[in-house]
DNA sequence: GTTGGAACTTAACATATGTTAGTGGCCGGA
DNA sequence: TCCGGCCACTAACATATGTTAAGTTCCAAC
C-alpha cells in the first residue's frame, strides 16, 4: 500500500517509521484524526490554559507554539508536517502554550478518546506516540542550548539548519533550500530578540554568503558555513532519513 | 502505609501523586529501582551519545543535564529529589546531553527491562511515567520562552522562583529559602551567560532586597519581587500541591 | 491605478553583556 | 603548616543587542 492511501498520516510516516509499522497500525494512526480544518490567514487555534479533549497533527504548512507575556510573543516551538503539535495535551490536558498557524495551514484533529483506545490495544503505536512527544522534548533542549550558548546570527543559523533538517525528513526539503512564510518579526520571536536586530542578521547573513531569506523563501548558500555558525549537529533529532547536511 | 515505606520514590510520590495510586501501585513503582548509589564528588554519571538500558531516578540531591559545546557546558535541566532525569531514555536509548550531579547525590537506577514490564501491565502507572515526561518538556518550553524574553537577572529570579516551587512540592523548601549547591559559574551555565555576568546580577539582586544566594543557601528575601522579575507563573508545573508562590 | 497597511530597512544612541585580567578568601591535600 | 586550586569578586574595555524613530518597499483590497 502506497502512504497516498494515508492523506493526514503521510509525512507523520514519512519523518519516523514508515518501515516501522504495519498497514494495520498505519490505518489505525489515520483513523485517529477526526476532522480536518484548513486556515488560510494567520490564526490561534489553541489557546495557553484550554482544556483540550483532542490533539491536532499538521499536515500541511507551519504552525508555532506560542507563549504571551505581556505584549510579546515568544516562540518556544516550530512544526512541520507530520507533526503532532499537542499530542502532550492528551496527558496534560491544560496547554501551557498557544497553537497558532502561520501562512496557510491544514491540520488534523485527533480526539483523545481515539488515543485512548490505541494507546490501550497497540503497544506498537502507543511506543511510537510517547516516542514523538520525548523527541518533541529533546527539541526543547536543543533550543535551550541554543539560547544560551549562540548569538543572535548563530541562532538564526541553527533555527534554519534545524528546520530544513526537519523538512528534508518527510521529503519537502529542495535542494538548496525551503520555503518558509515566517516573517522576520518571528524569526526574532524564535531566536529571542527583536525584529530590528533579526533584520541586522538576515542580512549579514545574506551578505557573507550563509543564507539568504527573503519572501518567504530561504536559499542556503553554504551548508557547511551555515551548520558552523549554527553549532548544528542533527543528531538529537534522531533521525532515520538521509541526512542531508551531514 | 506511610510514605516512607517507599524510600526510593517517596519523594516521586510526594511530587506529584501520592493519592492516585494504590499502595500496591506504589509497591510496584518502588521496585522499579534495581540499585542505589551515591556520589559524594561532581561526577559525570552518564554522557551525551551514551546506549542506556536504564533510567535514573534523583532520591536526594541536585543533578543537572548539560550539553557541552567547545568547552563550554550548557545546562539544559536541573533536578530535585524525586525526578526521573532520564526516562526519555526507555524510549530514545541514546541520551542527547550528559547527567551530571552536584554536590553529593544519591542516584537510583531502573532498570528498561522492568519499566517495560510496568508499561505492559499498569496502565495508571504507564500514564503517569509519561506524564511525568511530559511535565519535563513543559519545563523545557517555560526554560526556553525565560530564555528568550528575560535579561539575566530576570532568569536568575525565574531559575530560582521554579527551584524553590519544585522543591515545595516534595516538602525539601524552607519557609525562606532552600539550599542549593550551585556556584555561580553553574547558575551562569543555567542562565546562558557568563559566571562575571552572574556574579554582577547575584550582587544586584541581593542588594535591591530579591534573593540572597551565598555559600550554597538561597534566602528570599522578598517573594513578590522575585516572582515579578522572573515573570514566574507555575502553572507549567501542574503541580498539585500546596502553591508557596502564589 | 490608488491607497493603506504590513513588512522590511536604516540610523543614532543607550544599555546589557562578553572578554580579559587580576585580586583575595577559603579549604583540603601533601 | 604550607601549598594549590577553586570560588567569589572587581575593574576596564569591547561588543552585541535593545530602543526609538524614521523612511522605503511590497502587496493586496478597492
Amino acid at each position: 500500500m502506497t502512504d497516498e492511501a494515508f492523506p493526514y498520516t503521510r509525512r507523520f510516516l514519512q519523518g519516523r517509521s514508515r518501515d516501522a509499522l504495519s498497514d494495520r497500525e498505519k490505518g489505525l494512526l489515520e483513523g485517529l484524526v477526526d476532522k480536518v480544518e484548513r486556515f488560510t490567514a494567520p490564526h490561534t487555534i489553541l489557546n495557553r490554559g484550554d482544556v483540550v479533549d483532542q490533539s491536532t497533527i499538521l499536515i500541511e504548512g507551519t504552525v508555532a507554539r506560542v507563549i504571551h507575556e505581556d505584549g510579546k510573543r515568544h516562540i518556544v516551538a516550530l512544526h512541520v508536517p507530520g507533526d503532532f503539535v499537542d499530542l502532550h495535551g492528551f496527558a496534560l490536558k491544560r496547554l501551557d502554550h498557544d497553537v497558532v498557524s502561520i501562512g496557510s495551514v491544514q491540520i488534523g484533529f485527533a480526539p483523545h478518546d481515539r488515543i485512548q483506545k490505541i494507546l490501550e490495544t497497540e503497544p506498537t503505536l502507543a511506543r511510537m506516540l510517547w516516542y514523538s512527544t520525548l523527541l518533541d522534548a529533546a527539541m526543547h533542549r536543543e533550543w535551550i542550548m541554543k539560547l544560551e550558548r549562540l548569538s543572535a546570527d548563530g541562532r538564526l543559523a541553527h533555527l534554519v539548519a534545524e528546520l530544513w533538517q526537519r523538512l528534508d525528513f518527510v521529503d519537502l526539503a529542495g535542494e538548496n533550500g525551503f520555503s518558509l512564510p515566517l516573517t522576520q518579526q518571528e524569526l526574532a520571536d524564535a531566536c529571542g530578540t527583536t525584529s530590528i536586530h533579526m533584520n541586522r542578521v538576515v542580512k549579514k547573513l545574506r551578505e557573507t554568503g550563509v543564507v539568504d531569506i527573503s519572501r518567504g523563501q530561504v536559499t542556503v548558500l553554504d551548508k557547511t558555513l551555515l551548520k558552523e555558525l549554527g553549532a548544528f549537529d542533527p543528531a538529537y533529532l534522531y533521525g532515520r532519513g538521509p541526512l542531508k547536511l551531514t
